[in-house]
DNA sequence: GCGCCAAGTAAACGAATGTTGACATAGGGC
DNA sequence: GCCCTATGTCAACATTCGTTTACTTGGCGC
């Protein structure tokens, strides 16, 4: 009888060809690892969901032990709140400034959702991620949604003091939720045919709904 | 030392006061212990995802014995592929026979997805479920949104045996998309303004942009 | 009323999970 | 150069997962 392979813990000299470790893991550098496995989990809490994703996977991707998820964020639990915080950060910086330019914001919103599928983007981690069973967690998802959520449609002409313009609200509101249907599936199903599609394509079918959804009409 | 709860399951002495169990159980009923079975599969899969979902759960909800499952399915991916495989069929029914009716379709689509978060329209497992670490399972889930990715197509004008419909096939996947974000933001993070939109307010939104994505446009 | 088979139960299994503690080692301060 | 601490490794743990096996129980035909 042969000996069961004893660990799934992958080591460091068969890392494949995975760039996911955008420096060479020279010395002993403890805020690499931390960010190293941030990454990674943000990339597989994303696809796969906080409760279906291992520690040792996200481990085995980062290219470190699993012991050091326990020593870096005391469990799974504090390092799933860790790429959350940050993404609530990095969502702020992308939200513009200037209102006017709704063309611009709906590219940026494209731009992310055509390629989220490829990245670690955050926006990714915010769109995909479903109840993980920790209240905070999920609290954080919600109110960065809205916040979000009123930063696109004032964008599209939504003013907070005017309820007249309160169906721009939810209009945006429905483009954030194609997005994230879009992202869903592309990532999540690989379903055909927006799973290969065109990217620019894609991209133009989406600018079209968000003109359509987010461009300012005044007939009901 | 106290001896501890030697099994999660709970007896059908309490149930609480939930009324998943459309019928009393009276006496032994194989075709019944099914179809609570699939019920509860579908509120569990759709609500908190494949893999996050345990088989005690499922059977606890359905007052009913965990090796059941087993018995009845063989395995969970085989009680979860009765949960989509209805679906499926239910989807199919849906469907309109006659292309033209376009509205119809839209008018039926709009109504699941405005009514999903409340019910356990197999619709909303569908649209719901994302990655499920289970390779059957994707497939299987795959297949059923390609599926009905064509039908809902098709009512719009699209024709496999001509390439020039093919932008019509990627719209009316858009469309998909937007009911699947829709009904995760309403039902898994409860975002606001769209969680407690009015119905038909939200209703008229949803059916102007699938009108707008599916009604036959001959430009580009 | 009785036996027989379907329906349901209980307990255990191996594997996988998150976590922990003891140990090994690199690398900079002195 | 030596040691001391931060960093990383290893093996084990308790628990929970899906599944299986042996068993009990209920209801229908005769």
């Amino acid at each position: 009888m042969s000996e069961p392979t004893p660990s799934s813990t992958v080591q460091h000299d068969d890392l494949e060809d995975s760039p996911d470790d955008e420096l060479v893991r020279s010395g002993r550098d403890a805020a690499l690892t931390r960010r190293a496995l941030v990454r990674a989990a943000r990339r597989r809490f994303a696809t796969e969901g906080y409760r279906a994703t291992t520690v040792r996977e996200i481990a085995a991707d980062a290219g470190v032990n699993v012991a050091l998820i326990n020593r870096y964020f005391t469990s799974k639990e504090g390092l799933f709140a860790a790429c959350m915080i940050r993404t609530s950060d990095e969502l702020d910086i992308r939200t513009p400034d200037r209102p006017s330019d709704l063309d611009g914001v709906i590219d940026r919103l494209v731009a992310h959702v055509v390629l989220a599928p490829d990245s670690d983007d955050p926006l990714q981690l915010l769109l995909l991620l479903r109840s993980s069973g920790d209240e905070n967690a999920d609290l954080i998802r919600r109110n960065t949604l809205e916040h979000f959520t009123r930063k696109l449609a004032a964008a599209a002409g939504w003013n907070a003091d005017d309820p007249g313009t309160a169906p721009v609200l939810l209009r945006a509101q429905l483009a954030i939720a194609t997005s994230l249907g879009v992202v869903m599936l592309r990532t999540s199903a690989a379903v055909q045919p927006v799973a290969s599609a065109d990217i620019d394509e894609l991209t133009d079918a989406l600018r079209d709904i968000f003109r359509a959804l987010l461009t300012p009409r005044p007939t009901k």
